[in-house]
DNA sequence: AGGTTATATAACGGTTTTGTTATACACGGA
DNA sequence: TCCGTGTATAACAAAACCGTTATATAACCT
């Protein structure tokens, strides 16, 4: 149970088809950022901002590994099941553009 | 089911404070708009706007009686649901505030 | 017709969003 | 240590958001 404030910073940050497919994406597990830079037609600093909002927001954790920094749902965010029921509503329309086998943007 | 774009824009009208809480007043029933001017701190045209914007989502539909203009949720918008599930994780703060009986600003 | 009430629109301003380019930082390898 | 790669931050600009006040429109009532 949330304050309409609280539910409504959430959406503030869900309220973007870039996040919602990041997050859509990462639903499928740990994505690299340098994945995202391939996927999007926007630069590399606007993802990463993309991504900072979301952590900000506790929707996301990150792990380092060597230069690359993977990200992943947060599943003990308060508001995951309402991002999990959310990205349940979301059809994907570019199937796959990861690059986590070898990352090289 | 839904494209990112398309659940963003919708999430964009749901992702502010005032109109959560006009929506969540809208589940006990039809509210007629002089009610949210009683229950909100900003001016009329400023409610005025945020009905506008639910209603050009198509999240609303409004019922006309005499110079009162009641809104209600579109139960029949593709996103009705998405709506009534997100409210549901809304607490109300201040309880009723309405005034149908006499509307009287 | 004229006045009152309810709602909508217009015009404006401050803040936020979201992109850009340029630059800094972090890490690994020759 | 220097260079290349991956990521983050800074500074800026255009557009959107959300409030305000002033004004217009619609409906009711005498």
């Amino acid at each position: 149970m949330h304050t309409a404030e609280e539910l409504s910073k959430v959406l503030k940050v869900l309220a973007d088809p870039t996040r919602l497919t990041m997050l859509k994406q990462m639903q499928d597990g740990e994505q690299c950022a340098c994945s995202f830079v391939d996927c999007f037609d926007i630069s590399q600093p606007a993802i990463s901002r993309h991504l900072k909002m979301m952590r900000q927001a506790g929707l996301l954790l990150e792990r380092r590994d060597k230069q690359w920094i993977h990200y992943r749902l947060n599943e003990a965010s308060p508001f995951y099941s309402i991002v999990v029921d959310l990205l349940g509503q979301v059809e994907m329309i570019d199937a796959s553009c990861d690059c986590d086998a070898e990352c090289a943007i």
